[in-house]
DNA sequence: CATTCTTACGTACTGCGTAAGAATG
DNA sequence: CATTCTTACGCAGTACGTAAGAATG
C-alpha cells in the first residue's frame, strides 16, 4: 500500500538532496527515511534514486512519482488547512526550565524553535524542578527540561544531556594540598546547596547518604543565583555546574575542588505528559535533543549563546 | 496526521452505506472502520457522521472531506496504475487442497474467488498434507488448505473450521447393541487408515495411540475415495468425514459408528509462506475462512456446492 | 429483537531507532 | 577518510481483532 509517509520521504529527499536532511525535516532518522525509499521501489517495482552518484538524483520513473507526490501531498496539505485550519492549534506552548538550564543553553534552544516555528508563542518559565513537575501535571506548562529526577507514569521523559557537578568555593576557603581531598573534608565546612525540591538537590543528598555522610552545617537556598553569590563571598562550599560559572572560574574568582569520589552528572531529560502526542511537541523535544549537550557550552552566568 | 486508510474508511463508508460493508470491502473489520473514522473526527475537530439515524448520513463537513478524498484516492490509483500497472503482477495463484476439501468447498471457494478476483487465474490442486506442505515450501504452490498439522516456522497458517470425522462402515459389519460402543471394540475390526503422509492419518495414529490401542489389522491407503469406496464393500471399519459422505449414509451405504470417546476433530488451516504479504494473498486467506465452514456443508461427494 | 456502531482489552506486528557495515568520491 | 546510504536486529507503540456493550428502529 502506498502511504503518505512514504510520498514524503521521496519527495523531501528530492527537495533537499538528500537522505539526512529528510529525516530531519520529517521528524524521523536516516534509517527510516531509506526503508521509506525502498518500499517506494518495491511498490513500483523499479529504482526511483540513482545511487551511483552521491547527490540525489532521479530516474524518469522517480521523476514521474516525485512530481504526483508534490500534487498529493499539496492536496493533503490543502485538505487539513481547509478544516483543521480553524480547530484551536495549540501556537503557544510554554516551557518550564530551571536555572541552569535558563542560564546556558535556553537563548540557543528559544532561538531555533523560533527558526523553525515562527508561528510558535514560546513562554518560558524558571521554576525549581518540583515545581515544574506539578506544573507539568496540571497543565500550566507543556513541557519541562529538568534533571531527571522527577519521574511519573504520566510523563515521558527523553534524556537531552548531563550535567556536570563539581565542588567549588572562594579560592583559599579550603585548604588542601595539590593531591584530591577526600569527601570527609567537605564535612567540616559549611555546605551550601538546593533543597529537596530541587533535581540537583535531591541528588545531591542521596549521593551523601549513600557514602554515609553526615553533613556539618546544611545552608539550603532556592536559587542557583543565591548559591553562586554566597560561594563567591566565601560563605561556604557548594557544588556548581561548571557550565554556569566557567567566566567567573576563569577570572579566578572561584576555585574548583577536586574531591574523590566525584558527585554524579545530573541527567537531564526534556519531558512532556504522555498523552501529548502532537507533531509540534515531539518535535520540540527533538530539538532539545539537539541543542542540550551541555558539556560543548562555555558561556557566562549571564547568557548568550557562546 | 491524516492517512490513505483513513480516507479510504470514510470514502467506502459512504459509498456502501455502512461501516461493516465497508469494512469487507477494505478486508478489515467493522472495529477498525470505526477507529479510522474517530481518527478523522479528532483530526478535524468535527463529527464527519451523523449517528442517529442508522444509515450513513454525512455531515457538511463530512462532505466535503469525502469529495476530497474520493479525489485524493482516485490520484492515488492513478498513480499506481501508471507505473505499477506494468509490473509483474502475480495473476496465477496455485492452489492445494486435500481430498476431503476438494470434494467439499472448493468449487465454492473457487466460484467466489474467481467473483472478486476476476483477473486471477487459478489452479488448484488435490495432493496429501504432506505433499502440499512439500510443494508449499518449493514455492511450487502458494496456499494450501489442509489439517493444520504441518506447522513450520516459514509459514502463516490461519484457521478455517474444522472437518468433523466418525467411525463408519458397511451396515452390519460392526455387530452392536443401541449403545455407544467402545473404542476396543475396533480393535477386532480391520481398520482402514490414510497414512503418516495425511493429516488425519496423523491425528488417528496420535489418537489411537494416546488411547494406548493397537490397532489389529491396519489397511492404509493415500486416497480418501479409495477408502470410502473399500468401507463400503465392507472390507473394514474407517473414519471418514459426514460432510463429505452425507448422501451416502442418506442412501443407507454406509452406517454410522457411535463410538466412544469420539475422535477429535480435524482442524483446517489456510496456510502460506510467511514472507508472502500481498493484498491478493491475504484476501485469498480471508476468503477461505469465510467459505471454509464444514459443518454448513451438505453435499455428495461427486462435489457441486450444495 | 435484530442490526449497527462503539468500547475495552489483549496481542501481533509493523515500523522505528541504534549501531554497525558497505560504498562512494 | 569523511560522508552518505544500507542492513541487521531488538524494542515499542500502533493498530488490529475479538468479544461484549450500547443504541437505534
Amino acid at each position: 500500500m502506498l502511504t503518505f509517509k512514504q510520498l514524503e520521504a521521496i519527495y523531501w529527499v528530492v527537495q533537499l538532496g538528500g537522505f539526512l536532511p529528510a529525516a530531519q525535516k520529517l521528524n524521523t532518522t536516516q534509517s527510516a527515511v531509506s526503508k521509506r525509499i525502498q518500499e517506494l521501489e518495491a511498490l513500483f517495482h523499479a529504482p526511483l534514486l540513482d545511487r551511483s552518484q552521491r547527490s540525489a538524483r532521479l530516474t524518469s520513473r522517480g521523476e514521474e512519482l516525485v512530481a504526483a507526490a508534490g500534487r498529493l501531498l499539496a492536496e493533503r496539505e490543502a485538505l487539513m488547512q481547509a478544516t483543521e485550519g480553524r480547530a484551536p492549534r495549540p501556537r503557544r506552548v510554554r516551557i518550564g526550565v530551571t536555572e541552569v538550564t535558563a542560564m546556558t543553553w535556553l537563548p540557543l534552544y528559544v532561538e531555533r524553535l523560533h527558526a523553525q516555528h515562527p508561528e510558535v508563542s514560546i513562554a518560558p518559565e524558571v521554576e525549581s524542578g518540583a515545581m515544574l513537575r506539578d506544573k507539568l501535571l496540571a497543565s500550566e506548562i507543556d513541557l519541562m527540561i529538568a534533571a531527571d529526577t522527577f519521574r511519573d507514569e504520566r510523563f515521558r521523559a527523553s534524556p537531552v544531556g548531563s550535567l556536570k557537578l563539581q565542588w567549588m568555593c572562594k579560592p583559599g576557603l579550603v585548604v588542601h594540598t595539590k593531591a584530591p581531598l577526600k569527601v570527609q573534608a567537605l564535612q567540616h565546612h559549611r555546605i551550601l546547596t538546593q533543597g529537596p525540591q530541587s533535581g540537583t538537590g535531591i541528588l545531591f543528598q542521596r549521593w551523601f547518604e549513600s557514602h554515609n555522610l553526615k553533613p556539618g552545617e546544611l545552608v539550603v537556598s532556592n536559587s542557583l543565583i543565591a548559591l553562586i553569590g554566597l560561594t563567591l563571598s566565601g560563605f561556604g562550599v557548594s557544588y556548581l555546574p561548571p557550565a554556569a560559572v566557567q567566566a567567573t572560574v576563569e577570572q579566578g574568582l572561584l576555585e574548583v575542588l577536586d574531591v574523590r569520589p566525584a558527585l554524579p552528572a545530573a541527567r537531564y531529560a526534556a519531558t512532556i505528559r504522555r498523552e501529548d502526542r502532537s507533531t509540534l511537541m515531539t518535535s520540540l523535544v527533538r530539538l532539545a535533543q539537539e541543542c542540550c549537550d551541555f558539556t560543548r557550552l562555555y558561556q557566562t552566568a549571564s547568557g548568550g549563546p557562546r
